[in-house]
DNA sequence: GATGAAATCCGAGTCAC
DNA sequence: GTGACTCGGATTTCATC
C-alpha cells in the first residue's frame, strides 16, 4: 500500500473537512476518480487515522452555550504527579473544550463554554478553583469570537 | 412549527455531534422514531442552524500540523478601527484556528497550528508581529494537548 | 497494488394518509 | 407522526493494468 497521501488524497481530506456530508459519489466526481476507488481511498483515510472522526458542529448559541471564556491556570507545584492529577480532574469537566499544558506564565490554558457570565462565575467558584493543585487562575472573557475553530489548512 | 427542541432533538444533536456519519436509518433507531420523522427533524436541525455544518476532523499530526501555540496579543490602540483592521488581517492567516477578543491583560488570544517550532518562529517574525497595530505578543507553546476541541456538552 | 465497470443492496427523500 | 415507494448512492466483486 502507498505509504503516504497523494494529491487526490489531500484534496479529498480538504473536501471532507469542509463538508463531512459529501456523498461518496459527489466526492468521486470532485476528485475525478471512480466511486469505487474513491470509496477505498476514503476508507483508508479513516482506517489510517488521517480522519479521526466526523462531527456535526452544533451552534453554541442555539444550545445555551453562548459564552466563551479562556482561563490561564497556575498550579502550586510543578511535579508530574501534580500535573497528572490536575489533568485527570479536568477530563471530567465537560464544559472545558480545550486544556493545554503550556510553557510560559501559566501552566495550563483552558477554553470553556457556558451559558453566560453568571454560569461561569458559579462554575469558577465551584469547580475551577477546586481543581487539584490550583494556585491561581486568570480569566479572560471572550467579548467577540472573531474566528472559532477554523478548518485546518494543510 | 415547534419553537424549540424536545428531548428527541437534543438526543439527535448529541449523536450527530459524536458521529456525523450516522445514517438517517441508524439515527432513527437510536432515538426510536420512524426514518421519515427522523429525516424531517434532522433537516430542521440544519435549516434552523442548530447544526452549522459537518466536518471531518483531520488529525493534525498526520498532515504536518502537530505544533500548537497560543498567543496573547496587545494592540497599540484600543479603537474600533484598530480592532477591525487587526481582525480583517487575521482572517487571512489560515494557520490561525482561533482568534478571540478578550477582556483582561491581552486584547486578543490566538490559537495557531503549524508544523513545528521552527515554523512558528518564522511565522511569528514574518506574519504575526507584522499584523496591523500589534504592540506586543506573548507566546505560549503547547507542550501537551490534554483536551483539544472537546464536543459541546449541552 | 491500484484501478474502473458492473451488480447488488440498502438508505435517502418524498408522498399519501 | 407513520408507512410505502422510488430513486440513487454505498459497497462488493471482478476483470484488468
Amino acid at each position: 500500500m502507498r505509504a503516504s497521501l497523494d494529491r487526490i488524497d489531500f484534496k479529498m481530506l480538504r473536501l471532507l473537512q469542509d463538508n463531512g456530508r459529501l456523498t461518496n459519489a459527489e466526492l468521486a466526481q470532485s476528485v475525478v476518480v471512480s466511486p469505487a476507488t474513491c470509496h477505498r481511498r476514503t476508507q483508508r483515510l479513516f482506517d489510517e487515522g488521517y480522519i479521526s472522526h466526523v462531527r456535526a458542529v452544533v451552534t453554541p448559541q442555539k444550545v445555551d452555550r453562548g459564552a466563551l471564556v479562556m482561563v490561564g491556570v497556575v498550579l502550586d507545584r510543578s511535579t508530574p504527579e501534580s500535573f497528572a492529577e490536575f489533568e485527570k480532574a479536568v477530563a471530567k469537566l465537560k464544559f472545558i473544550l480545550d486544556c493545554h499544558l503550556v510553557a510560559g506564565d501559566f501552566d495550563y490554558f483552558l477554553k470553556i463554554r457556558v451559558g453566560d457570565m453568571a454560569d461561569f462565575n458559579r462554575i469558577h467558584g465551584d469547580q475551577l478553583i477546586a481543581l487539584p493543585g490550583v494556585r491561581q487562575t486568570r480569566t479572560f472573557f471572550v467579548m467577540k469570537e472573531v474566528v472559532d475553530n477554523a478548518p485546518l489548512d494543510f
